[in-house]
DNA sequence: ACCAAAATCTTGTCGCCGTCAAGATCTGCT
DNA sequence: AGCAGATCTTGACGGCGACAAGATTTTGGT
């Protein structure tokens, strides 16, 4: 962070440049998209909420899918900060990093359920190539899972990759079925997010249970 | 089934009624979303294709989001059934009903794209309750998974629960995982469907491994 | 310092969409 | 036969994404 911190949002009344508008069109776009859900995301009502005309965001972002391809990207660069902060933070001990990557993972899904369901979307899905940005964000996070998986199994033992896999299939299908509400239907007992977070830790450490550190 | 098979589509020239509207609209719209993505779907499309008044639809289906927790009601349902088929037509030795269901699962997601994103997007997850339909189909699905889990360790371990929970979430993950092209992104060889399918497969053993029938 | 080019924003327009309202037509029941 | 309700039609309204053409400001080369 550097300047004068925060991106000015509403343009000045008399001037004709707002000046930070696209990033003015972001923070903004994921305020809406927290509090309201994608589905409430318009360009126009971005535009108003700026005090800017209705088709000045069209010169930042040409259609609906670019803007919202930005938010996804941004996400994925938060999402990976977050297991790397947790990876990070965590203790010594085998199997510490990975669950708390694991939480960090989950957490940010439900931190940010909104912001989660632009990153994987089927806006984004649909695009013929992953923009560059959404690729290099999500090989960071990738590299922070395989990196604690080897914290467990060991580097260079070849079922890394395999069960890397594993830990994050079995992680992302716990966040988005938590979001959607399916898994409370099945098992009551998730619908404390405590509870949630327990669950996921003994799903990742039956996954690893029958592995040593070099077998 | 009965009667005369598929519903009319198109309504003939000089009736003033349709007569299976209601059919008509929720099979064309699980043709369009195949064919274009839920994002081309329009109850005005809908209701040019079928030669009917733009405001017809209403009838049935009072906003978009109804005809869309329609179609997710029918995804649970077709998925609870493959689910079934799979489990039923797998062979008896130990953990081949689950591998059959997670395939069962992974297709489904595989060969309905569209209909899974239905079903698991941001429409239905948004309402204040599952629709009953969707609660009862996703709970015969969840039924499925249970039984074959209990198949590897035993009926009546208590570890069922949770380890149905690992092998859905892991399963779910895998398939939307897929779907938006993430996983091919990290690990190429996931491009072809085959490979991907034994990358399941060996997931969820390994998720298993260290389970006994009755450790 | 100057000016042309590029960037940024404005106004205006178009067609499509979801939704509502009011009326026409058909169907089933008594 | 006739009525009630279900079904479909026409018409209208506002919001949206997208495009086009013009106004204003900033930038960069000389």
């Amino acid at each position: 962070m550097k300047g004068k911190g925060t991106a000015r949002l509403r343009k000045p009344r008399g001037r004709y440049h707002h000046g930070a508008l696209r990033a003015a069109l972001v923070s903004t776009a994921l305020r809406v998209v927290a509090e309201e859900g994608v589905g409430a995301l318009s360009l126009r009502d971005l535009a108003r909420r700026l005090g800017v005309s209705h088709a000045a965001p069209a010169h930042h972002f040409p259609d609906r899918t670019s803007l919202l391809v930005a938010l996804a990207g941004d996400g994925f660069a938060r999402l990976g900060e977050d297991l790397a902060a947790g990876a990070a933070a965590a203790g010594p001990a085998r199997g510490e990093r990975l669950v708390a990557a694991g939480r960090a993972y989950v957490g940010f899904a439900l931190d940010h359920p909104g912001h989660f369901r632009v990153m994987f979307g089927p806006h984004v899905a649909a695009l013929p190539r992953a923009p560059g940005e959404v690729v290099r964000a999500a090989q960071a996070g990738w590299r922070v899972i395989e990196e604690a998986v080897e914290d467990v199994v060991g580097a260079g033992d070849p079922r890394v990759p395999q069960l890397s896999f594993a830990a994050w299939t079995l992680l992302h299908g716990a966040s988005t079925l938590y979001l959607d509400g399916l898994l409370r239907l099945q098992i009551p007992d998730l619908a404390e997010r405590p509870a949630f977070e327990a669950w996921v830790e003994r799903a990742l450490a039956s996954l690893f249970e029958s592995l040593g550190p070099r077998p």
